[in-house]
DNA sequence: TCGACAAGTGGACCGCCAGTCCAGTACGTT
DNA sequence: AACGTACTGGACTGGCGGTCCACTTGTCGA
């Protein structure tokens, strides 16, 4: 599991594929990127691709986790107002501000996410279970919503709130550079649901 | 164009087409809902369907077009608060629990449309544009939040409130038959959002 | 009533993709 | 140096959306 762990080659693959993946999704339609094109990018068989991360819908969130890591970091550890000790209202507004940047940041990403999603073969039964940062993302949020509104149910709010980063005509917009319109129409909502 | 001026058994076919999908839609999670599934079930050839239709994305949002009809008669010409006569912001909350109610009714045919959505072949340059029945939802729902609060960007922040619609959480919501708490709490933002 | 022609039809076919398989390769360990 | 194992690559599979075109069948004017 540890990265330190694996072989020298197998990490050398490793980091040429990530790289290979960000690089195409950069220039070229999430759907357009496909697991042979990235193998091709990357100087590698296909076999290892998947050897090393299990399926497409593996590599995006790989990719997803590393962009994450420092967003997470500041949440749990960092300075307020983004980490803990201000107020759960500030918090969210931050966080909220955070997250559309990071999503904008990489435009992509969260498309060819979504589109892993529904592509990969839906084989076993625990079906729909969402990549693992939109689960700690939408964890954090329904808490800050909870801490101000125990009234509200959190858990659903906090999904309809989150739901812009999934949604295709939100994505283009932060594609066509509206990244502060995003922001700020969710500033809005947040700032009308913290005031009673 | 018109349905009437088509030929009879065409008709007939466009008709068992259609129920074919609804049905096979109700009982199978959209992405094993293929073209050519949709073609045995309603006792056609796949060309027929591509004859029709022309694409996948076709057939869905045909088939939303459908269901989607009574509520924009309802938008349109309707009784309040649906409909014309009762201020925006009535009419903003009418549409929204309406709309929450459609889709959590037709919990299929959105995640369809999505996956249709991300799967057509993007051969054109003309890319994103969003299914018909979108674009009306949104137009209206900014038309509505421009009418209350002419300050904010009303575009970007229906894009946001719709967006719910297409998130694959919210869906899952819906089709747990939790459409009453996703209503409510587009109510509360809503409500947060008129409210200055 | 009938014949002709456009409209409709069906299913073989194409290219593409996620994911599998396994024979071969090369790293790290002793 | 020699060995076992983890890693590698690319041919292969199954299934998809969409195309093609020879064939059939409603429709409508004469």
């Amino acid at each position: 599991m540890p990265h330190e762990r694996m072989r020298a080659d197998a990490q050398r693959n490793r980091r040429a594929i990530l790289a290979a993946t960000e690089e195409l999704l950069a220039t070229h339609r999430p759907e357009q990127v496909s697991m042979e094109a990235v193998a091709v990018a990357a100087g590698v068989g296909k076999g290892t691709v998947f050897h090393r991360f299990g399926s497409r819908m593996g590599l995006m969130v790989e990719l997803m986790r590393e962009r994450a890591q420092s967003l997470g970091d500041a949440v749990e550890t960092g300075p307020p107002p983004l980490g803990p000790g201000a107020p759960p209202g500030e918090r969210l507004l931050a966080f909220v501000d955070a997250v559309v940047g990071l999503v904008a940041r990489n435009k992509g990403l969260l498309a060819a996410l979504g589109h892993a999603a529904t592509t990969t073969t839906v084989g076993h039964d625990d079906s729909h279970d969402a990549h693992p940062i939109y689960r700690a993302w939408h964890a954090h949020v329904a808490a800050l919503i909870r801490a101000e509104r125990p009234d509200l149910p959190a858990d659903v709010v906090a999904h309809v709130l989150l739901a812009g980063l999934q949604s295709d005509p939100v994505l283009q917009l932060l594609s066509a550079g509206e990244g502060a319109q995003v922001a700020s129409a969710l500033r809005v909502l947040v700032v009308g649901l913290l005031e009673h």
